[in-house]
DNA sequence: CTGTTAGCGCATTCAT
DNA sequence: ATGAATGCGCTAACAG
């Protein structure tokens, strides 16, 4: 910075106001400062002007998976979003157990970042109350309970369970399977929207918690269920809705006609299916706006909590028409 | 830290010495100074500490695209081989513009990491040059020609696509079309590999540019050369071909009798699509561990080029037995 | 608009 | 083992 002023023959101040568009400075010295900067090549020193400043103008994103599709189409919303707020974007990825978690999300704050979104149930509540006394937090997704000193934004998992349970029973199913293997906050939001539904709907209520072989296949305890004449279900998620389609498709159960069914998320594996996934949408991309909207508001010293509740709706596709 | 000491009863100095391990610092007062560091949650100042030492121990990764699970599975094979080594890495998007993606790597530049491995190939060899002038830059894939200043580890896709011609001709296969909506490094590769396997097998070469509706389908351009007698297919990569596999799905044409399929990357889609995607398998762990390695060289110091070559492997799945 | 001063939190040196 | 001093590159406050 020095070498740029005496180029420039100013002063260092004047250059530090100069590249920071500071409006105390003439147009024709800031237009010759600029392009001092230029032609030597400066670039301010982010990392001194962030311990000065005591603010990096950076925000970071942690992801429990990389792997699940409805994930980083969140973390890419979010991105979209605080890019329209000048804020750059530092992704994480928490690999889904609990203590890589925290690694994570600690080193992220070591960088005094602005603020983190996380975009994960797998963080418990008291490694996000840890956080939120480093930086400002907001959670994507739900978590156990509302958490004292951050701010979230989901969908309202019951309702999307009763929109899947209402299409299918409206299509004439009666029996409805669930299929759930998460027995985390909005698996199990999930799980108790579809009792809910289904006893409005005067139906009996059934789930079979998955779980994956060692290949990561599902296991095929689902051939009980469908010899006890399930003829639909409805998944936690679409990763599990698709697993539930490769079950199908390699036992020759035919989609929809014997089996129908619906998924949850709407993200990219419900366009790659085939039969194409009905599922529940989540508004990743208001809810993605929401966070980096919350975010700011928090840096800027907000210190209630919020806690946003977004609607889903339901995308009907071939799997359940 | 100040505060540390005094607690502890010692000066900074020696606070600062016993929390990075210094050998010249006596047991019992490194106990009891970490012991205090703990009690008052102290954690060293990331910034202030990489101002001094002018080195971050931190690493960027940075890759064009979320979407893509080759690319996310690069990443995270990346982010293993860094933990081993006791690098903690940060991931960037680059969103598939070259403008983004200038914008992020230096974004990532900006925080002084101590290198950075690009995942994409869709950074131009003088953005990759500029960035390897603030630091260490491997990339992982192919970029247009060994780019000087630069590390790069990619796979042999001449090699690859030639292991697909051969599976598809040795099953009989003559009519072998090649998909291919790319024009960047690897995709060229891909396809002179096929072009030259082709030639080999004594079979005419035939390469269809697929590309994208407006609702990110196909667009049905394959009819015509399915109509032209063709029976196999080789693309690009897993994603045109869950496309190729789509679009047959949504035409009654069957796979693999009708038409087999081969891709490349052998990415989550490729267990994912049914049936199963044969495809060209990339030796990612390995690679992203190389990427590791060659980058922590060049933070040491070397300063020749290295351009590693790795070979893939097919496998087979239902697509083309 | 200038130029000086102070200090962000740390690592490092050196004389003690 | 100590503790004072120096500087990493920058911003901010202030008197000119």
């Amino acid at each position: 910075m020095v070498d740029v002023a005496s180029r420039a023959g100013v002063s260092k101040s004047l250059v530090s106001l100069a590249l920071r568009g500071d409006p105390g400075v003439g147009a024709a010295t800031r237009e010759r400062i600029v392009q001092v900067a230029e032609e030597i090549g400066y670039r301010p020193h982010v990392l001194a002007r962030a311990l000065r400043e005591r603010r990096t103008r950076r925000v970071g994103v942690i992801l429990a998976s990389l792997d699940n599709p409805y994930h980083t189409e969140v973390a890419a919303a979010v991105e979209d979003a605080a890019e329209k707020a000048q804020l750059s974007v530092l992704l994480a990825h928490g690999k889904r157990t609990s203590g890589q978690m925290e690694e994570r999300i600690n080193a992220l704050l070591d960088l005094n970042l602005d603020g983190i979104v996380v975009v994960s149930s797998w963080a418990p509540p008291e490694m996000l109350q840890a956080a939120a006394r480093r930086a400002p937090v907001v959670m994507i997704g739900r978590s156990t309970e509302a958490v004292d000193g951050i701010d979230s934004v989901n969908n309202d998992d019951e309702a999307g369970a009763a929109l899947a349970v209402d299409h299918l029973a409206a299509a004439g199913h009666s029996k409805i399977l669930h299929v759930n293997s998460s027995p985390r906050p909005a698996g199990l939001a999930r799980r108790q929207g579809y009792e809910a539904a289904m006893r409005a709907h005067g139906l009996e209520a059934h789930i079979r918690v998955t779980s994956r072989g060692p290949d990561g296949a599902l296991e095929p305890d689902l051939a009980a269920a469908l010899a006890e004449g399930y003829d639909a279900v409805f998944a936690r998620n679409d990763v599990e809705a698709a697993d539930v389609l490769d079950y199908a498709w390699d036992h020759d159960i035919a989609v929809p006609d014997e089996l129908a069914v619906v998924g949850y998320d709407d993200s990219m594996l419900a366009r790659r299916t085939r039969p194409r996934l009905t599922s529940v949408h989540q508004p990743r991309a208001d809810m993605g706006a929401r966070a980096v909207e919350l975010l700011l508001e928090r840096i800027d010293g907000r210190s209630e909590d919020y806690h946003e509740v977004h609607a889903p709706r339901l995308v009907v596709r071939e799997s359940a028409p």
